[in-house]
DNA sequence: CTTTAATTTCAGTATTTACTGAAATTACTA
DNA sequence: TAGTAATTTCAGTAAATACTGAAATTAAAG
């Protein structure tokens, strides 16, 4: 396989959306690599498409199974590894989300559910707007972290129904 | 007004993931004092609340300016400025996704489609999956991109509304 | 117009994050 | 078991990002 011009700007623009979204560029490139590829490479190949340190791929691809994104696959008769990602779009934006969660919103939540907690105890009674806010941040945190776990619990056909949903569901509330 | 070790908890916590998510820490956590202080605050005061320096404190709220997330406002026979965030979080919410949207989501779906029309002109025969995986990709970031429109179309009231629609959203797909 | 308070800019510095190459480790092969 | 291919680790370096203090600018008050 060789990087074609289309592949190479897709490619680079995942880097770059990567770093405003908390993603390391090399760990994005990779893989965006990956998914494009379509089939398993391995971490030399990686090497010679997207020109970047052999330890780094290593790295990133650590940093991918991490994710759980990206899994190893063997050649028969083949020593080196292979490593490919999941090529349907809303089976990786389920991973990300659930790791997401995990990771970020999870702490942030069991965070306000402190404060707010500490807050009830001390401090309320001298501020009661500030707690009402801590309250609402709470709840926030709380109704999107539902969202996000119902949400990642459906498989990727129905998440793209859901999506495609749209009429339906803004009907709803109105 | 004295910050209370609630609200430097909950301040640090935000710092902190504002930089999990690609916003700078001293951003993060002088939007999250002006949202506890529930009051507009001078530059100084916040320079006195998080001990950053003053002139990081002005570039961080020209920052949040960009952002529209917060305001200036002026008190009576005062010279200087106070500033002041949005105190209802489905409108710091609605805010912050149109902002990422205007700023991250939209390039890429302008990315993408150039992408697709590309591998369809010129590498779509020789590798028709991989030109499937585009549109795939394409498809995906449209959906959320709509989805993103229209959420952040409505009023605070009827996103908490949606927010708390779950069971019956997560029932029609069924 | 001058003074002074307030704010911003920005060059320099510090800190964090990312990346590399060499060495060490792992694990397959003969 | 020794040899070797593949991979990982990690100390050192590079690059990016964040932050500071001093100087410049702005704008209100006298």
């Amino acid at each position: 396989m060789e990087i074609t011009p289309v592949m190479r700007k897709f490619i680079l623009h995942w880097g770059e959306m990567g770093t405003k979204w908390g993603i390391n560029r090399s760990v994005a490139q990779i893989h965006a690599l990956l998914y494009l590829a379509g089939t398993p490479l391995t971490a030399d190949e990686i090497v010679g498409h997207l020109e970047i340190a052999r330890s780094n791929v290593s790295m990133s691809l650590k940093e991918l199974s991490g994710w759980g994104l990206i899994r190893t696959v063997h050649r028969t008769g083949e020593r080196r590894e292979l490593f490919e990602t999941h090529y349907d779009v809303w089976e990786l934006f389920r991973i990300i989300m659930i790791e997401r969660q995990k990771r970020e919103i999870d702490p942030t939540v069991r965070l306000l559910e402190e404060c707010v907690e500490d807050s009830a105890a001390t401090e309320a009674a001298m501020a009661p707007e500030r707690h009402a806010r801590l309250v609402a941040m709470n709840e926030f945190m709380q109704l999107s972290s539902s969202w996000g776990r119902r949400t990642s619990a459906l498989s990727s056909s129905k998440m793209r129904k859901l999506a495609q949903l749209g009429d339906t569901i803004f009907r709803l509330i109105d």
